[in-house]
DNA sequence: GGAAGATGTACATATGTGTGAATTTATCTG
DNA sequence: CAGATAAATTCACACATATGTACATCTTCC
């Protein structure tokens, strides 16, 4: 079950995050078709928590830097590495494709940092980004760091769905494919979770922590060159990687 | 009305901001006395919208790194000048006591920026923090600033509460303390609104921005050095806030 | 290796909450 | 400066939702 109120926590947020600029009680009502007096109600929590205020008379609500700085301490514990930014940025300049750093959440991948394409045609993700971890390159790459036990209790709860018309659709196909990513050196998918969509991934454990690197685009522009795109991963994770790191 | 939820996800956040580690259903749940399925849905709502995730199996959840993101995106915005930071940073070094930038928010001032005292007896005050307007000497700076029109449509809204022996409990006494303060030169409040607590603060406008910069701390330290603590501030920031602007 | 304990998940139901309509307050217009 | 229009609040009730209970799954310890 999802909790409503919630979740128009983060919307509101988000929306913040777009608009960057104060926002009325009626503006907001409206965008999200929410009645006002929900609205105000809602607007009022966040205000009397301290996280919304009103930088001018009249012009409206805005978040308080306190979210910023709440943010900061939360992230202040183990951060990335700084190197691993430097390796999707560097990714990124040299595929002209999105790259980034992917962690487990259950039967999910998130993208915990990201480094967006400029070109118009490109696989668009955000940090927090979703995705199901068999059915994607970044996903088989954290699977690949699991022992035997740990991936079964992940397969227990996955629900196979045929994404595209290449999505493994039982846990034999997943473990087939994790058994071809192995001997090929890398992790791919080509349209197995999202349509058009094709990566190549590498696992990136640092420290005990399992995390994965992926690039990934149009699947006309990945599919000719994904062995030189992985080769390419591997060479820059090896370049930038600390040596005395694990 | 309070919406419950919204709230909930805020001290969810506050809690991890603290503790800075991964924690499990079962330690939220028993953390706040929360149900266990009330707090299973809640931590699947952050999940599933991509804000919380598991950094290593079993360990439990983790804000993902999109906290910080979206907070940044919306604090890229107008953020207060850097000098401001140094205001508060110098004040609070001379001083020994907390010093803090304030904007208003309705009937109440909140805390924007702030600069906490080292010393073991001091006033403690957070980013968002709120007090109301008309009983704290920042307050009274934001006030300052408006006109008389648009004090009168706050003071329409303010409560008249008893906070202390001090606390102005009507609006003439309110006006007469911004008279006195107008010929003083500076703000101050002797436990107006929080017992033991003393503070000096004087108006900040910064472009069509209403913001006021206060000192504040225990009344038997400020108290004998209110007009030095009130000079001071007046001189830092005539010595910081750049010759060019308003 | 197996039983006890702890943790995570599903679901029906009573209760706390979101909402529409009414009221108050602010803003615009001639 | 009315009188009209729009925005912000308040409030009581119907219903969506938070929770107690039951079940499943994982972990620990003997």
């Amino acid at each position: 079950m999802i909790v409503r109120q919630a979740a128009n926590v983060l919307e509101i947020m988000e929306f913040f995050a777009q608009t960057r600029k104060p926002a009325t009680l009626a503006e907001i009502a409206d965008h999200f078709g929410w009645p006002r007096s929900s609205t105000f109600n809602l607007l009022a929590t966040l205000s009397e928590k301290g996280y919304l205020y009103e930088p001018r008379p009249r012009a409206g609500f805005y978040p308080t830097p306190r979210w910023l700085a709440m943010a900061r301490m939360i992230s202040e514990v183990e951060p990335l590495p700084t190197w691993t930014h430097t390796l999707i940025a560097d990714l990124s300049a040299e595929t002209g494709e999105t790259a980034s750093i992917v962690a487990p959440a259950g039967v999910m991948a998130v993208f915990i940092d990201v480094v967006e394409s400029q070109a118009a045609i490109r696989y668009f993700a955000t940090i927090g980004h979703r995705v199901p971890i068999h059915a994607t390159a970044s996903g088989r790459a954290l699977l690949l760091q699991y022992s035997q036990e740990e991936r079964d209790a992940v397969y227990r709860k996955i629900e196979f769905k045929q994404y595209g018309p290449s999505t493994p659709i039982s846990i034999e196909a997943v473990e087939l494919e994790l058994r071809n990513s192995v001997s090929r050196g890398y992790c791919q998918s080509f349209a197995d979770y999202s349509r058009d969509l094709a990566g190549a991934a590498i696992p990136l454990p640092i420290g005990d922590r399992r995390l994965s690197v992926v690039v990934a685009g149009p699947e006309f522009r990945i599919g000719p060159k994904v062995v030189e795109v992985a080769a390419l991963i591997a060479r820059t994770v090896d370049r930038l990687r600390p040596k005395a790191a694990a």
